[in-house]
DNA sequence: ACCCTTTATCGTAATTTAACGATAGAACAG
DNA sequence: CTGTTCTATCGTTAAATTACGATAAAGGGT
């Protein structure tokens, strides 16, 4: 298990969570643990194919996990992945919360 | 002093994150303390022009802070605001480091 | 006054992103 | 088998991003 994040994984992954949809997207599968689709699109303001769209966003860079049940996809936070990367975040901003002056 | 973070403004840090070339930045500016773009273009296999770019990019997501001295322009990291990140990407994604399995 | 260094900005082109409606396919209910 | 529900994908459009070279402006040195 691969604990460390390149640059451009962790790129990749901050890049995911640069808009706010998929931030909110992101709270609410660490809230519910599992959602399906049409209960992101009852939160946001956003038709269907624009949340399918950042749930593939999520997906691709690896902080979602989406299995299919049936006609619908259960979508849950990857959390080990989710992890590595603040393990990777906080190692890269450790020099902010020590050296304040 | 505003220690909380909309969603909207986390989302625009870590869209400013979300280029390799912006963490090398964001690294070397945190190795380096205080830099002046010249530097960064001596690392970065880029154009000044692009540098220049993700400089200002970084710096309109209040990452970084970029003072005139003279001629140049010297950089550093805004540590306070990055902290401020660090906190907030810590606790968007707390329940990942707890409720490991 | 003149040059040199440094950097921001402009103009441009190619690619990516974000949003929507429409549609198609999968699976369950009846 | 038929209809319903749910979601992914397609097609489209507008806007943003990324990269570069060229240029302009600002300030220091001689």
């Amino acid at each position: 298990m691969d604990t460390d994040l390149t640059t451009v994984d962790a790129a990749r992954m901050c890049k995911a969570l640069g808009h706010p949809a998929r931030i909110g997207i992101l709270r609410q599968l660490l809230l519910e643990e599992r959602c399906i689709c049409g209960r992101i699109v009852e939160i946001l303001p956003l038709a269907q194919s624009t949340v399918s769209q950042h749930l593939k966003v999520l997906k691709e860079a690896g902080l979602i996990i989406g299995e299919v049940e049936g006609p619908r996809t259960c979508y849950c936070a990857d959390r080990q992945r989710l992890a590595t990367l603040a393990t990777a975040l906080s190692a890269l901003l450790s020099p902010c919360l020590e050296e304040q002056p």
